[in-house]
DNA sequence: GGAAATCGGGAAAAGGTTTACATCAAGCTG
DNA sequence: CAGCTTGATGTAAACCTTTTCCCGATTTCC
């Protein structure tokens, strides 16, 4: 071990970790001697004695989604800035794995940020039990010692759909999200609002991906609307695409709007009008959330309603 | 501790862990006993003994970008699939910041997975001697024990060049990636083959965001080229956009071409051709380089000439 | 000048698991 | 029937730090 090469046995430990006192020219020969050995001290065996392994653990549905993984981003920016490390699981989109996966990685961390959109109630207390520390993402939980992080998508809804009103639609088109995801939830709220009073409303299956939005276009036309929400700016890309295809065009034809300001958003064509999130702040919420000092039980980000090509006044003839 | 309720001591590891012979009523009572109260071994003790932590680091320079997200989804999907964590860690770009990344993640677990683009070669033999195992992507380094995955990007260049080439192009911009980027040289490569023989290539420095994109058409339409090769997709997108503001139409005043094959370039308008390489394909790839069955020191992976509508024969009037 | 307080550093325990070794009973062979 | 082999289980050491006590030495204050 490279404290023999020196003097001492714990003194290392002293100038290393704890903040304890040490003289100055014992602390430097350690230091020395340590950069000389190339010696770092085993996390492992710090983890076990000190009980924390400074690491925390980040479960999202699809890593690969872009809006996850702004989140994770963000997260991982900040963690890394309080000197943790980020552990992360995907799960496929799937309920039972984001269980697994929760539960798995929560023996191995200081605590769960856990994005998970479909797990039932019911688990997500077992994993609040299994965790040290547990933050939601775009979740609520009434338990102690859980924290929330969640977008106001129901605001964001609302500002959706007074800007439309104001543009002259009545009838309006909703791609729905995942069924039972939380945030589906909440952006269904916001269609209960005075905002919305004014307006049809008419709920078209579809899903978070682009490719979902594709294929939902052909029923959402069914109903005619002259203005298609979309659960989020994925979906809505591909709905851009689709009508295209069809040779409708936006805004002049029909109106599209987006929800989260995914980085391309702002690059279609035409740029998508949609609820701005950021995600990576979104993340770094999450952590403020994680860290100690923050007592609120829910945080609460909200976005700003982002006015592109997309929306415009509808047809003259419906 | 848990063995206490029931019988044994370390009978409990050989019933949880360990495939040595357990009499099957012994293994059951400890199972139930382990499920009772709820025992979970710890992991840091875990690591400790065996001296493995079945975790991997994976470092890529912008977590946000949908490029290094997916390869990190093929990893995590494949170190899952093996009971393998996976430690993550976002360096913003900065060369200085991979390395310390890199080096502190070594320590925590069985071996790492390392995009970095810009770091130093000696920077990175220090890692490579700080990690137990080692696999680059993108980057290839002469060391013992060291694997690569590599995209054989030059072939993607030279499918460009030959298709632009069979169209009729003649000139052609490079909107070049960042300064120093070992994939960016293997573009370049491309440049120098015989199906670029017959072609003006003009090198236009650029960087690797849609952003970067925008702002280097103006330079690069200084040139007059009659298409355009960027470094990646999202640039690709980036210069899309600017075109279309600037008033030009792609294809019909300019070709324009990107290289990866984003999830969004099959619905740009027009949809983007480019050079598709599947990135979560390649995160597996990683992770089968990495496990101890895979012997050679470079594994290759190629993707494939995707033609859309952003290409097309040059204008007859230059 | 002496006693108390303070500071620096050493020895050893603790933390939870795996594994080599020892033990013990039972089955088998000669 | 005795000795040997085999298979199952308990014991204890080892893994590598951190941290708690404790002791010696230096300083400070009366």
């Amino acid at each position: 071990m490279a404290r023999l090469a020196e003097v001492s046995t714990a003194t290392v430990s002293r100038v290393l970790s704890g903040g304890k006192p040490v003289s100055p020219e014992v602390a430097d020969r350690v230091r020395v001697a340590a950069q000389d050995v190339g010696y770092r001290p085993n996390p492992a065996a710090q983890t076990l004695l000190r009980g924390s392994s400074r690491t925390v653990g980040v479960v999202v549905p699809d890593l690969g989604n872009p809006y996850f993984a702004e989140i994770l981003k963000g997260i991982a920016a900040e963690a890394a800035a309080d000197e943790h490390h980020t552990l992360v699981a995907g799960t496929e989109e799937d309920p039972e794995q984001e269980y697994r996966s929760a539960i798995e990685l929560a023996r191995w961390v200081d605590g769960l940020l856990l994005c998970a959109p479909r797990m039932s109630t019911p688990r997500l207390r077992e994993v609040a039990e299994a965790a040290r520390r547990l933050v939601l993402i775009n979740r609520v939980l009434r338990h102690h010692a859980v924290g929330s992080v969640v977008v106001d998508y129901h605001l964001g809804v609302r500002a959706l759909c007074e800007h439309l009103a104001s543009l002259g639609h009545k009838r309006i088109a909703y791609l729905q999200g995942p069924t039972a995801a939380w945030s589906d939830q909440q952006r269904q709220r916001g269609f209960r609002s005075p905002e919305a009073s004014g307006l049809t409303i008419v709920r078209v299956e579809c899903g978070s991906t682009l490719v979902d939005g594709r294929e939902a276009v052909e029923e959402a036309l069914t109903y005619q609307p002259t203005a298609i929400i979309c659960f989020n700016d994925h979906v809505a890309v591909g709905v851009l695409s689709r009508l295209r295809e069809l040779g409708l065009s936006v805004p002049h034809d029909i109106s599209v709007a987006g929800i989260d300001d995914a980085p391309m958003s702002a690059h279609t064509d035409p740029g998508l009008t949609t609820y701005a999130v950021s995600t990576v702040e979104l993340g770094r919420q999450a952590w403020e959330r994680f860290t100690p000092k923050v007592t609120t039980a829910t945080t609460h980000v909200r976005g700003e309603l982002v006015v592109r090509g997309s929306t415009a006044r509808p047809p003259r003839r419906r």
